[in-house]
RNA sequence: GUCCCCAUCGUCUAGUCUGGUCCAGGACACGAGCUUUUCAAGCUUGCGACACCGGUUCAAAUCCGGUUGGGGACGCCA
């Protein structure tokens, strides 16, 4: 394939504000995009408002692309081009295109024609517009840096984009834009308005319609490539009823074109849901991984922990789990070191005296040599044959000792992996609870 | 106010281009059941939509027009 031939596409974020959901998603459709096409994909920063344009929000974009997966070919900044955008206003200048300012700004304007322009859109079809109605648009700011749509069209052109993929909000600017191309007289790529994301009440998403930054959602447990998964299908469906799919496997069934027209709706039930297939779906080391920066943050998981000890943990627990920090969570009664019942639970199963039963269980476990869960759950039922009690009678209140909840993992299970001696102690402990 | 976009279950979608195979399929959520020591997970199952009106046609979710509803843009922000 001849190079030239190649598809080029961008994602042009403006660090003034951290990427949010819909960026991240008009990233990944531009980047499987490239990648189902061959082609190449550019980000370039749109960093021209000096005054908004901030550091820490460079640094937050460029993190959440690399944590998504979304790697980028090539990387340009415009507030090092500024010279290139006045070179081509000057010509615009020079050629009557465009005038200054007559209020003596030195800002540089663009006649707008009496003309229709048509936009031939991949996923809309032809749209129309009149431009006449368009009043003539800022190219260069009295301050001399060039606007938005000015510094768009110049470096769409320079860097030999060939298709223009973002969120339908731009459906506006795009006959603005294509007026500027052709005043520069540069062919025009090809352009695909991707349907925006809507927050639960209809609208923009805001932070008060539900999380927005990518970083939050990274705080709040969720998987890189279950959020990526998640944002595929909003928008665009790979087939066959497959939901679940990895980046991957959805770079040969993309095509932009095949994108839906109408807006969707953030669903945070839904991104949950993905969330889970994917924990379940992990292998426990790299979960465990993952989940680390979350049992630090409950000071569970600092250099003394025994490996073997929190992964066998995370087992229980993988099951059972929608997002990182909800694993970190249930793993904490297991990993502290001492347990806290909770009222409720101890007020339900520890607030009759079951001192003889529980002696006689922590002698029997005691005793085991083979500390696995089936012959845990023999000794237990025998022991339970032997009271003349039902096994539920004993089950609850033991749970509640040896987590201080009532619910969670299997019963045998979750003695084995806590083991014989937390097992003794804090049975123990829960009979020091029916002394007072 | 002007211009533009959109319209299938509550939500995400398949189907729309190339009208009949769709009394509309899947997923999330919700309800019921199974499993079971609890909670999840898993499995089975139920509920649930072509916005409305008109036209074209033997036939329309699919094509056309209008209405209504929703969204977006109208910055020397990007």
């Amino acid at each position: 394939m001849n190079e030239s031939n190649k598809i080029r596409v961008r994602f042009a974020p403006s660090p003034t504000g951290y990427l949010h959901i819909g960026g991240a998603r008009t990233c990944l459709f531009n980047w499987l995009q490239a990648r189902a096409q061959g082609g190449a994909f550019v980000l370039r920063i749109e960093d021209t408002d000096q005054a908004r344009s901030k550091k820490e929000f460079l640094d937050e974009i460029l993190e959440s692309l690399t944590w998504l997966g979304l790697n980028w070919d090539e990387l340009y900044f415009q507030s090092q081009r500024f010279e290139v955008y006045r070179n081509y206003a000057t010509r615009l200048l020079d050629e009557g295109k465009a005038y200054k300012a007559e209020d003596g700004s030195g800002a540089v304007l663009l006649k707008m024609p009496q003309k229709n322009v048509r936009i031939d859109d991949m996923i809309h079809g032809p749209i129309q517009f009149d431009a006449g109605l368009i009043k003539d648009q800022v190219l260069i700011k009295s301050d001399q840096s060039p606007t938005y749509n000015f510094a768009c069209v110049v470096d769409d052109a320079e860097m030999k984009i060939t298709h223009i993929i973002r969120g339908d909000d731009h459906i506006s600017n795009t006959p603005k834009q294509l007026v500027i191309y052709e005043a520069l007289g540069f062919a025009t790529p090809r352009f695909a308005h991707i349907p925006m994301i809507l927050g639960k009440e209809g609208g923009r998403m805001s932070k008060r319609a539900g999380a927005t930054a990518i970083t939050e959602y990274r705080r709040m447990g969720f998987l890189p490539d279950a959020l990526v998964n998640y944002l595929m299908l909003l928008g665009w469906s790979p087939g066959n009823n497959q939901e679940i799919i990895s980046l991957r496997d959805a770079v040969p069934k993309f095509d932009v074109k095949n994108a839906n027209k109408t807006a969707a709706t953030f669903d945070m039930d839904k991104l949950l849901w993905i969330n889970g297939q994917y924990i379940r779906g992990r292998q426990p080391e790299p979960l465990l991984e993952e989940a680390v920066p979350f049992l630090r943050e409950r000071g569970l998981a600092d250099d003394n922990f025994d490996r073997n000890f929190l992964l066998s943990v995370l087992k229980l627990f993988r099951e059972r789990a929608t997002t990182l920090q909800e694993l970190a969570q249930a793993m904490e009664p297991f990993l502290a070191k001492e347990v806290v019942y909770d009222p409720a639970a101890k007020e339900k199963f520890l607030s009759q005296d079951l001192t003889r039963e529980f002696s006689l269980l922590r002698q029997r476990f005691g005793d085991l040599a083979d500390f696995a869960a089936p012959r845990i759950e023999e000794v237990f039922r025998a022991a339970a044959a032997e009271l003349g009690v039902t096994t539920k009678h004993l089950i609850h209140p033991l749970r509640v000792a040896l987590s201080g909840k009532t619910v969670g993992p299997g019963m045998f299970e979750l003695i084995e992996t806590l083991g014989k001696d937390r097992t003794l102690e804090r049975i123990r402990r829960a009979m020091e609870v029916f002394k007072t």
